[in-house]
DNA sequence: GTACATGCAAAGGGTTTGCAAACGG
DNA sequence: CCGTTTGCAAACCCTTTGCATGTAC
């Protein structure tokens, strides 16, 4: 028996109403490496079950998003990316080949909230790219 | 005399023709405090000239872009907004105002480039926005 | 003069939405 | 069953572009 994955099993558990598109929907990200834009998930997902169609993903990533199982980003392409809600982290950004690196520093965590305090703020969100080029040396 | 912007002034030592309509979407730009997007610089500009086109602001705005006498920025908003380009700084977002406070922090800068030197990367960029509330207290 | 800039309206890319039909709990 | 979800295509928003006309240098 092919268990559910964890999103699926996430939103069933926050009473989402799991269509067959739905789910696959949440596999294509669960299974997904990357940071899949929707088109790509859209790709990805009626390689599964053709029986999708782009509206209906654009609406299961929104509601995902809503229920705070996933996350999108929007990385200054012209269109959003998604990946699993999870530990924290920020994103370096390849600039030659698009591709995508996590990393996380705690210092620069905690100089955000600082410098939204000095500021007199509460930081409730942020967004921190990088963009750079692979050293060649 | 009223002389010329800065902005001005920098594109025409760039080389740039400088008809009517750009002279005055320069100067809207020199005169705002804030950070406009297009539909404001455009409203703006046909309040000083009404013989310019919405076309004319994007191809403008984007011209000086090109020659660096201006940054765009992308608050996710889904519309770019604009600033004269100057001494560089970060932008905090405040969530329910849409205001945009400008802030530098040199640790911050400092912490951006090593982070990307420890992946292996030449920072080439990066994008910094915090998204706060206004601490009531 | 001549290459370049403009206005207009149409096209473009990503995303959302109205509606009738299909479906999950 | 009945309210929700879907597919489809049209609509949307911001931005870009083709073309004929106008203009800075």
């Amino acid at each position: 028996m092919t268990g559910l994955t964890k999103l699926e099993q996430l939103c069933e558990d926050k009473g989402l109403k799991m269509t067959d598109q739905r789910r696959v929907i949440a596999r294509v990200i669960s299974d997904a490496e990357d940071h899949p834009d929707v088109e790509t998930v859209y790709r990805r997902a009626t390689e599964i079950d053709p029986r999708i169609s782009i509206a209906t993903v654009y609406r299961s990533l929104k509601l995902f998003e809503d229920a705070n199982v996933l996350v999108r980003h929007d990385f200054g392409e012209g269109r959003a990316r998604y990946e699993e809600t999870g530990h924290h982290h920020e994103h370096l950004i390849d600039i030659e080949t698009g591709e995508v690196i996590e990393f996380f520093n705690q210092e620069l965590e905690i100089m955000k909230e600082r410098v939204a305090r000095e500021l007199g703020y509460d930081l409730i969100d942020h967004r921190l790219e990088l963009y750079g080029r692979k050293r060649k040396d």
